[in-house]
Order: structure tokens, then sequence, then C-alpha cells
DNA sequence: CTAGGGATCAGCT
DNA sequence: GCTGATCCCTAGC
């Protein structure tokens, strides 16, 4: 485990500016979380840009709330939600205390401390580092109902000495190819692992954050929520830095002409791009007629 | 593609 | 108080 005070940290100014200044240049940093039982580290890859109460796909759109109302406060905190009742999401808030903007972080490769994030995605490595069948794994539901009651709480203390800072960054030069595996467990472990933190709510799983961690300040030192600049974990950030990609935001229904989504272009850990659902003609089947108000294309 | 899951909030009683 | 539509999604067919 790292020395949580020496740890370099984004100062808070960095996120004292429009979410939309402060997500591209969140490309590249390192988010990481020291819980108890160790350290994960992600380098972000994906971000959007939610700019809070004049942003109408922002949570803070319409006005402070229990849930959002670490937005509302001073930059450098996380806000954390939980989502369509499986998983979590963080953002990182910007803009002085009073404006809720923040960055939702929706992807990262994971570069120290892969081994726990694998046990909480997937379930328990054994000793040889292969995966082994965890609650989520695909296709075991028949075999044997006991699998998933043996697997014990991914975050149980007693893996803490197992885990080593440094020792899972051997796969941190750029993608996580996951070099030197047999060829055929090497695909599946490998294709998992660009999974491991491939979205907003795998990468909250990989990195064990939950709503413990709403309004978690990621600026302090000491605290086991942080984001370090990119020269910490030496990543060959320079190429990446020039490939810089916007476009919509994934998966909402307002505001969704905004670009407010940034990527790493070409990065094998960037979500895949969903669009919100087509808003469907109410199911309501008062009578025959459907929404008809002209604003509505082909 | 769809089912699943829980919190949230606008709008109502 | 209650109800139901919505939600910055993911895993499995």
């Amino acid at each position: 485990m790292p020395d949580l005070d020496e740890m370099v940290r984004l100062p808070r100014e960095f996120f004292d500016r429009p979410a939309t200044e402060v997500a591209p240049d969140l490309l590249g940093c390192i988010l990481w979380h020291a819980s108890p039982a160790g350290l994960v580290a992600t380098r972000l890859v994906e971000v959007e840009a939610y700019r809070g109460e004049i942003d109408p796909a922002s949570h803070a759109f319409r006005g402070r709330t229990a849930r959002n109302a670490v937005m509302f406060g001073p930059p450098g905190h996380a806000y954390v939600y939980f989502s369509y009742g499986v998983h979590y999401c963080v953002n990182l808030v910007c803009e002085p205390a009073g404006r809720a903007e923040a960055v939702l972080i929706r992807a990262g490769a994971v570069v120290a401390g892969a081994e726990l994030a694998r046990r909480r995605r997937y379930g328990l490595p054994d000793t040889a580092g292969e995966v082994h069948d965890g609650p989520n794994a695909r296709g075991r539901a028949g075999d044997r109902g006991s699998t998933a009651a043996a697997s014990p709480p991914p975050d149980s203390g007693s893996d803490r000495n197992r885990t080593s800072a440094g020792r899972d960054s051997a796969d941190s030069s750029g993608t996580s190819a996951g070099r030197g595996l047999a060829a055929s467990d090497g695909r599946r472990v490998r294709s998992r692992d660009l999974d491991l933190a491939r979205g907003p709510g795998r990468l909250c799983q990989a990195l064990g954050i939950d709503r413990s961690q709403d309004g978690a300040d990621v600026c302090a030192p000491g605290g086991p929520l942080g984001i370090s600049p990119p020269s910490v974990l030496d990543q060959p950030v320079a190429a990446a830095l020039g490939a810089i990609a916007t476009g919509p935001r994934v998966g909402i229904s307002r505001a969704a002409d905004r670009p407010w989504r940034y990527w790493l272009a070409g990065d094998g850990h960037v979500s895949i791009y969903r669009p919100s659902k087509p808003r469907e003609a109410r199911p309501k089947p008062v009578s025959g007629r459907g929404i008809q108000d002209g604003t509505m294309s082909g």
C-alpha cells in the first residue's frame, strides 16, 4: 500500500473550472482507491461532462436534492450515485460551491491492483492468476449451485496481506494486453481484463466504489480515494493525448446533442457507444391516437 | 435483443 | 402518504 499522504494528487484548482474544460484534461489521469483490501488504480480513457443546472441531462438540473447535494458543494469531491438497482457511478465535482457541474468517469484501464479488480468483478483468482468463475460469470447457472455461496465477500479483510500495490502493474504499458498468457486461456483473460473498468458501473465495481464514497475529497492528502496526474505511473500519455475524440453522451435522452463525451480514440478500454433508447410512444392504450406533436422525425 | 434491479422524484391524493 | 415513469447500466440470450 502506498503512503496516502505522499501520493501526488490533482490540485483542487484543477476542478474549479467548467466540467467541459476539466473532462478532457482528466483523460490519462490515474483514479485510484486504496481500500482495506488493497489498491486498485485506473488510467482514465473515457469521461463525460455534466453542466449542472444549465444541463437538462444532469442530475442537478432540477436543483439540489438529498442525492445530488455533493454536486453543489466545493470542487474535487466525488459524487457517487446508485443506478438501475445494480451498480454505482462516480463523478468528480467541478466549479465552486453553488455550481453543480461534474464529470462522469465512464471507463479506464486498470494499471494497478488488477488481481483485486478481477476478484471484485468476477470472483476469486487462484494462485496461478487464472480467473475462476465468480458470481457474475456466465454459463454456470445449472452446473453447481454452490459456486456463488462459496465465495467470500470481495473486500473481506483477509486478503489484505496478499495484495501488493505495484504487483499487478506489469500490464500498465498502454493497452493492458495481458502478454505472456497461454493462447487459449489468454484470450479469455485478456478480453475480461479489457472489461474490468469499461463502463461507469464496471469501473466502480473494479475500484470498489459505492455510496460510502459519496462526498469523498479526492484532493485531500491521506484520503483513500484520489486522482493523480498521468506522470505518476509513467503512462505513455503523450501519444494518447493527441487523440482525444468527442461526441454525444451515452444513454441520455435529453440534451443528447451536446458533444460532451471525451475519450482516447482507439483505446480498447473505451465503452461501447450506446445511444439512449428512442422514446417510445407511451404504452398507455388510451385510444388509437399516438403522439403527434410535429417534432418527431423519421 | 431483453430482463433485471433499487432509488428517486414529480405529481397526485 | 402513495404511484409510476424514469434512470449518466450490465450480463446473458
